[in-house]
DNA sequence: ACTAGCGGGACGTCCCGTTGAT
DNA sequence: ATCAACGGGACGTCCCGCTAGT
C-alpha cells in the first residue's frame, strides 16, 4: 500500500525539484507548462496527473522551494550556540546566497511576494506563511536569548527580525540586479555588527542581583 | 506652429501614465494588452501607434515610473538642509509609501529587479540605471556632508547606500506582503537613529587634535 | 456665385461617378476608402472636402446610380407610344443590361437591397425609395393604359409591377451570377408574351356601349 | 471508440448553424470574426481550430445555410404528387419564405450571388454550384412531368426553371426591402397560374391524333 | 487638395492551460 | 505517461475611416 504510492510519489517530487527553479527564475506569470515540460522531461499530461493545475503546480512548488531554502537556514542556525551566534549565522548563510544562491533565481519567498502580493491570493498566502517562518525563526533566536539571559529583555526580538529580513532580502536583490555580492557583502557587515552590538542581559542581571 | 506635434505627444503621455501602475502592480509578463488598452481607454492600434511593442511600452512605462518616484525622492532631499537632514528626509519619504504608495503596485525599480533580472535584459538594464541613481542619491549626499565637514570622512558613503536602499526596499515588500506598515516603521526608525549616529566630522577634528 | 461653386460642383460629381461603380461592383462594405480614392484619383482628404462621411458618399452615390439608371428606363418608355408598347420597352431596356450593364455591377437598387436591408437603415431607406420608382414607373404605365382605353380595367397595375420587377431583378442576378444572358433572355421572352396577353379594354368597352 | 473524433465533430456543426445566419444578414465582407465569435459564444481560437480560414469558414456557412433551405425545398416537392402539384408545392413552400424565412437574412444564394459574383470567386463557385441545384431541381420536375406524359413535350423544362427561380428570388428580394410579404404573393400566385395552364400532354396527343 | 498621422479594430497566428482517449 | 486536439485569448500587423494642418 505505502509501496503502491511510491513511485507516483517520487516521479511527483521529481517534478517540484525540477519546476521550483523555473518557477522562481521566470516568475509565476513568465513560467509556462512548456518551460515546465522542457525541465521535468515530462509531457504536460504526465504533469496534469500529479497536479491538477498549473497553479496547484505552482504553490507546491513555491513551498517546496521555501523548506528547501528554509532547511539551510534551520542548518546554519542549529550549528552554532547562543543568540548572537546564531543570529550571525543565519546572517551569514543568507549571504552566502548572494554568490551561491540558494535557489536558482533568488529568494522564493521575496520573488513570490513581490509578483503575487496585487495579483495572486493564493501565492500571496503561501508566500505570507513562508515569511511568518522566517521571521518567527529570527525572532524565535532572540527570544531565547533573552529567556536565556544572554541579550538584554530591551531587545525587540520582532524588530530585529523585520531589520535583519528586510535588509537581507533588499541586499539580495540588490546584488542579483548588479550581479554583483558587494552590496549584500555590506549589509551582512552590517547587521553583524549590529548584532555584536545588541546590549547583554549580564548588566540588567548584576543590577538586579547586586542592587542595593 | 511650433507645438503642431502636440497631440499625439499628449496622448503618448497619457498612455504612459496609465500604464506605468498597471505594469508595476501585474508584472511586464502578467500585463496583458487588454489590461493596457483598458486602463489607457486606446484601442490596440492606439497604443502602437505610439510604442512599437508592448517591449517598448514596458520600458517607456518603467522609465515613467522611475521618475514619477524619483522626483518624490529629489523633492524631500531638496527640501532638507544638512547631510543627516538630508539622509532622514529621504527615509522618511521612502516610508510614507508604506501607507501611502507613490505609485500604485509598490517600488516599480524592486518590483522590475525582481522581475526581469533573469529573463529581460532590457528591462534589467533600466532597473540597474534607475537604481544606480537611487544609489547615488544617497551616496551624494554623504559625500557631500563629508566634503561640508559635516560627516566624518570615515564614513563610508556607498556602505551607506547599500545598507539604506536594501533595508528599505526590503522594509516595503515586507509591509505590502503582510498589508501592515509595521515593518517600514521598524526599519524607518533603525536607520533614523544610525544616521543621528553617524560619526561628525568636528569630532574627528577635535579628537585629532586634541587628542593626548 | 453660381460660378463659384461650379468648380467645388464639378469635382462633386466626378466623384460620384467614378464611386458609384465602385459601391455597386463591391457593395458599401466591401468598398474601402482606398479604393474611393483609386477610383477617382483623388486623396482621402479631397474626398472628404465633398463628403462628410463615407456613408454620406455611399447614399450620393448610390442615388447618382439609381438617377442614371432610371433615365435610361424612362427614356426607353419614352421612345414607344401605347401601354403595352411602352411595357415591352422597359422589359427591353432591363433586358439589354444582362448584356451590357447600365452600370458596372448591375442593379444598385437589388445590391442595395440585399445588402442592407438588415445591416443599414439609411441605404435601405434609399432603396426602398429607388424601387418605389421603378414600380410605379411601371404601374404608371399600366394605369395610363387603363385609362385611355387601351387595357382591360380588370389588370391589376401593381401586381403586375410586381411581378414584373421580381422577374426582371431576378433574372439578371442569375445572368451575372452563371454570366450567361439566357436567363434573361427567358424572362424578357416571358414577360412579352404575358405583356402581349393583357386583355384589351375593346371588349369591356364594347360590353359598355353595346352591351345587349 | 468508433465514434472517438465526435467533440469537435459536434463543435463544427455547432459552428456551421450558428455562422451561417450571421453571413446571411450581414455579408461575407460585413461580417467580422467578432460578430462570429459572439454568435458561437466560441473565441477566435476556437473557431480556427476547425475553419482554417474566414473565407474557408464562410464556404461551409455557406453550404451547410443552402443544404438546409435545399433540404426545405426537396422535402416539400416530395410531399406533392405529379409535376404541377410538385411544381406548385416548390413555389409555396419559396413563398411561404417571405413571411417566415427558412434562415435569417433571406435567401443564401442570392444574397452570396449579389454580394460576391464580382469580388469573390470562390463564393461565386459555390453560389453557382448551389444556384445550379435549385434549377436542376425544378427543371427535373418539369423533365419528368413530360416523361410521365403529364405534360405537353413543348414545355421547356429550364426556360420554366429560369422564370420561376427568378421571379421567386426576385419577389424575396422585394417583399425583404419593403417588409411587405404582398410582393411575393402576387409571384406565387402569377406562377401558381403559369403552371397550372402548362399544356398537358394529352391534349397534345389528342391534337396530333385528333387534329384536323 | 494633399499629407501625415490619429485612434479603432479586424484579422489570423501562435501558444497557452487543459482534457480525454489510448 | 503520451499524444492529439480542444477552446481561449494575447499579440502585433495592417488598414480602416477620419481629422487637422498646410
Amino acid at each position: 500500500m505505502a509501496m503502491a504510492a511510491t513511485k507516483g510519489a517520487l516521479t511527483r517530487q521529481r517534478i517540484l525539484e525540477q519546476a521550483a527553479p523555473v518557477f522562481n527564475l521566470r516568475g509565476y506569470a513568465g513560467a509556462s507548462m512548456r518551460d515546465l515540460t522542457e525541465a521535468t522531461g515530462l509531457e504536460k499530461g504526465g504533469i496534469y496527473n500529479h497536479f491538477g493545475s498549473k497553479e496547484a503546480l505552482a504553490l507546491a512548488a513555491f513551498d517546496h522551494a521555501v523548506s528547501v531554502t528554509g532547511r539551510r537556514l534551520t542548518t546554519a542556525r542549529d550549528m552554532a550556540e547562543g543568540a548572537r551566534a546564531q543570529l550571525i549565522a543565519l546572517v551569514s548563510e543568507f549571504g552566502r546566497w548572494a554568490r551561491r544562491p540558494a535557489l536558482a533565481g533568488g529568494c522564493p519567498i521575496m520573488n513570490t511576494a513581490i509578483e503575487a502580493d496585487d495579483t495572486n491570493p493564493q501565492l500571496r498566502e503561501h508566500a505570507r506563511n513562508a515569511m511568518n517562518e522566517l521571521h518567527r525563526m529570527i525572532g524565535g533566536v532572540v527570544k531565547r536569548g533573552v529567556e536565556a539571559n544572554e541579550l538584554d529583555a530591551s531587545v525587540d526580538p520582532y524588530a530585529l527580525a523585520s531589520i535583519m529580513t528586510a535588509s537581507l532580502e533588499g541586499a539580495l536583490m540588490l546584488s542579483k540586479l548588479f550581479d554583483d555580492p558587494v552590496h549584500m557583502e555590506r549589509v551582512v557587515e552590517h547587521l553583524t555588527a549590529q548584532i555584536e552590538a545588541l546590549p547583554s542581559a549580564r548588566a540588567a542581571a548584576r543590577t538586579k542581583k547586586g542592587a542595593r
